[in-house]
DNA sequence: CGCCCTGTTGGGGA
DNA sequence: ATCCCCAACAGGGC
């Protein structure tokens, strides 16, 4: 699953070769009708004005008010060379030289639809998603002001991509392993020098990320074809088992909000409990 | 070969 | 607000 530096990285190649083209057509190919592939006719005859980002989601605003959505779901690619399977929409591009841009997704987790731009009702995600991390909003204060509203595990809070946008499973890990935080912590429950020293790994984090232009676990291609070169950079995300690069003690495997997670028992303890008063 | 488990996500219902 | 299940498919271990 594409996490922000992933999509952030198929923007990057993909505005310049399709920023001002037309679609002349879009059309679902090997998938079902559903929300999932949402009027795609629409988006015929209107000319790509841009390609933006917004979390994990990549929106490209159309000439006629309309916007095509883009969720890469865990498998989802962006090619210019028809997939040998899996082909779930293609859309036929216009221009001087007219081409051809496929999605292939094998796992159809992904989406691939257009609405009215800003219409986000089938999107909940997106309408709710929090502030870009790599933007100044994403401040200490903000970001802890959003993590006060929340007992829910820490991990599994920031996966919901309401307190920050576009962080996921990998990163998620990466993050708290850094901040030495653990994963099961309530959200609220973090000191406010802890969630800014998180605030500040989860920048430092992606900006790495995107300029390694992403984390190839299996499927992650960027457009080109290519693997992200982030991936021999994890420290905790897959590895559990492995010695902590810290303190060296086994990395443990434990299921937070349904998602396999990976953390040093050691370097990450909950914070101490409340002594009670007598 | 079959069975079981795991997985880069998000939506919906209890 | 939180928890749980689910979509659909591939790959690895036994």
């Amino acid at each position: 699953m594409p996490e922000l530096p992933e999509v952030e990285t198929v923007r990057r190649e993909l505005a310049p070769w399709l920023s001002e083209r037309m679609i002349l057509r879009a059309r679902r190919a090997d998938a079902p009708d559903g929300p999932k592939y949402a009027a795609l006719e629409r988006a015929g005859g209107q000319r790509i004005e841009k390609v933006t980002r917004r979390g994990k989601f990549l929106i490209l605003p159309l000439s006629k008010g309309d916007e095509l959505i883009i969720h890469l779901g865990m498998t989802g690619r962006i090619t210019p060379e028809r997939p040998a399977s899996h082909l779930r929409v293609v859309v036929d591009l216009g221009g001087a030289a007219p081409r051809k841009l496929y999605f292939q997704d094998t796992r159809r987790f992904g989406r691939f639809l257009v609405v009215s731009a800003g219409d986000y009702r089938s999107l909940p995600t997106l309408a709710k998603l929090g502030p870009e991390p790599l933007e100044p909003a994403f401040t200490g204060e903000v970001f802890r002001t959003a993590l006060r509203k929340s007992r829910a595990p820490i991990k599994a809070f920031i996966m919901g991509q309401r307190p920050v946008a576009g962080v996921g499973n990998i990163y998620a890990d990466e993050a708290l392993w850094r901040a030495r935080i653990h994963p099961e912590c309530p959200a609220n429950r973090l000191s406010k020098a802890k969630v800014f020293e998180l605030r500040d790994v989860i920048v430092e984090l992606l900006g790495t990320a995107v300029e390694a232009r992403g984390t190839t676990i299996s499927d992650y291609r960027t457009v080109g074809g290519e693997q992200g070169g982030f991936a021999s950079r994890l420290q905790t995300y897959g590895r559990a088992g492995q010695p902590c690069a810290r303190c060296h003690t086994a990395l443990q495997r434990i299921i937070v909000g349904q998602r396999g997670t990976s953390f040093c028992p050691r370097c990450q303890r909950m914070s101490a409990p409340r002594r009670k008063p007598l």
